[in-house]
RNA sequence: GGUCGCAUGGCCGAGUGGCUAGGCAGAGGUCUGCAAAACCUCGUACGGCGGUUCGAAUCCGUCUGCGACCUCCA
């Protein structure tokens, strides 16, 4: 590792030096999503986001363990007190199977939407209901530092306490305790257990209707949610590990509420740098699964309406590759605006990186490439492309490198530079890292080439059709030519006519 | 109301105290039987008003607008 990785660490608000606790090894956890409905876009971004940030990690050469949970119980629907019910328990109720059918079916679902945007899997997924035990012990953890209080069978975290004795609670988020104080006048008036409305369930006594529950000094229940990702990533990646990751509306209350967790119980700060990724928006807004009252509608789209076109949000379907695309081009720091244009630019920008990176490969050394300024400017854009991923992971800046490069290497092939500039090892290099940085850390594939059968059957056949069109080309029988150009056509597959002869492509 | 963040050319989206981000769209050109594709060239933008500075879109203040969180979401 040459270069030092800063990131911006949500606790501090600043950009650090990234250390980490021990050399060469990373510990990240990153809040996994609660397996009750279909995963939406913006969930993927999230997780595209942490998935281009530990194959960077990795890259640069750090034995990274990735923790990421799925969260199965605990994760209550409304308020944290009496009466809310578990989203889990909900939609099986609803459904009238057992909350195990939901977690599995949604899991799988999970599993496969993040297969389909090329993520690679975490080191752990551990579970929340195969952590009960863990989280029962937290909970005696944090009652035994008197930090929290039994109330009818539920555990509540007693948050003013904490945050008397503390200074950590509300660090994260930005609140502070007065606030917390003044808000009391207004919630007191609903009825509650809680000896304070910011307190929060770390168990809570089921109800004989609840479908899952588990039995504890306290009465038969379940979890609350945060627990899961506070024991779980002690259990892990250790009572403090190096970076803890998740979406930005996680911050509070669940990353505060973790933070709470970890401290009551072990008095240690669990994760040295917090990131957090941003929203995805759809036209400007937040997209939710909520529903609009006004309008009937959510501003959503899921990922399979974006991949077949079918939401009147979009005008046609995009590859999962061009959404992965879409979402390198910009900071996972920023909100990210999905709009129809913006997905049809990136579309287009997506075939331009490709198509590059297959001209890039084509191109032969020269013998008598000798180190000029091309020289020199190719190496410099590829060493700021690792200083911008350095630089807190700013991948649309590396990419805007790459397209610099894609400008240079069509300059080569068509001949506006020479070959002659560049020496063999520059050459090899650019193909490596241009390689690397598409596939390896954007974690993109090449759609473009996949294509037809593996028996070459395809490859032959076409250029069998495109040798027939250019001989009738040659006798100038254009309604031939034309007629297999748009037979073609219609069939999405593509022919460009080139220099170099003709090539093709399917849509 | 409280906390935090953002306002960049037609659109998306980086960034920095003084030097062209990039992508898409648009204009011109090369190529082509035509077209498509591809390639080349081009645009000098940074919400309003003050202030700091030799110099600010970049720092500070303020106003306006927008968004997120504070209630379920990544």
């Amino acid at each position: 590792m040459t270069n030092t990785i800063h990131l911006h660490n949500s606790l501090t608000r600043k950009k650090e030096a990234f250390t980490p606790i021990n050399e060469g090894r990373v510990g990240m956890y990153v809040c996994g999503p609660t397996v009750y409905s279909d995963v939406h876009l913006g969930n993927c971004r999230t997780f595209v986001n942490f998935d281009i940030i530990y194959r960077y990690l990795m890259y640069s050469g750090y034995k990274v363990r990735y923790v990421r949970n799925i969260t199965d119980v605990g994760h209550l629907e409304g308020d944290t007190d009496i009466g809310a019910e578990d989203k889990i328990s909900k939609k099986a109720r609803l459904e009238q199977i057992e909350p195990m059918e939901v977690v599995q079916h949604y899991t799988g679902g999970f599993h496969d939407m993040m297969r389909i945007f090329n993520t690679l899997s975490p080191s752990i997924e551990p579970r929340a209901t195969g952590h009960i035990i863990e989280q029962i012990e937290m909970v005696q953890q944090i009652l035994d530092n008197g930090l929290a209080y039994v109330k009818n069978g539920s555990v509540y975290f007693d948050t003013l306490k904490f945050a008397k004795t503390n200074d950590s609670y509300g660090k994260l988020s930005g609140r502070i305790i007065d606030d917390l104080l003044s808000e009391t006048r207004d919630d007191l008036k609903n009825q509650s257990e809680k000896n304070h409305p910011s307190d929060f369930a770390i168990w809570i006594k089921a109800d004989p209707s609840h479908l899952m529950r588990w039995d504890s000094p306290w009465s038969v229940g379940f979890p609350g949610w945060h627990l899961e990702c506070s024991a779980m990533s002690t259990k892990y990646l250790g009572k403090t590990f190096d970076i803890h990751g998740g979406g930005n509306d996680l911050k509070f209350p669940h990353h505060e509420n973790e933070i709470a967790q970890n401290e009551g119980a072990c008095g240690c700060s669990p994760a040295n740098y917090w990131l957090h990724a941003n929203m995805l928006l759809m036209n400007g807004k937040k997209m939710s699964k909520s529903i609009d009252p006004e309008t009937g509608v959510s501003n959503s789209i899921t990922p399979n309406e974006l991949f077949t076109g079918d939401s009147p949000h979009i005008s046609k379907g995009f590859s999962p590759m061009v959404i992965r695309f879409f979402m390198c081009q910009s900071h996972y720091r920023s909100t990210l605006d999905l709009t129809d244009e913006a997905l049809l630019a990136a579309e287009k920008g997506y075939r331009r990186l490709m198509e590059g990176f297959k001209t890039l490969q084509a191109l032969e050394a020269s013998a008598k490439g000798a180190a000029s300024d091309l020289d020199k400017e190719l190496n410099s854009l590829m060493d700021a492309a690792f200083t911008d991923m350095n630089d807190d992971f700013n991948s649309p800046k590396a990419l805007a490198r790459l397209f610099e490069l894609v400008t240079k290497i069509n300059g080569l092939k068509e001949g506006h530079l020479s070959l002659n500039d560049v020496t063999p090892d520059t050459l090899t290099r650019l193909k490596q890292v241009f390689h690397d940085f598409i596939f390896e850390i954007f974690g993109l594939t090449n759609e473009t080439s996949a294509v037809g059968g593996d028996d070459g059957a395809m490859d032959g056949l076409m250029q069998l059709i495109i040798d027939i069109r250019q001989s009738s080309r040659k006798n100038k029988d254009w309604a031939t030519s034309d007629k297999i150009r748009d037979t073609l056509k219609e069939l999405k597959i593509v022919l460009k006519d080139g220099k170099d002869g003709t090539s093709w492509v399917k849509e």
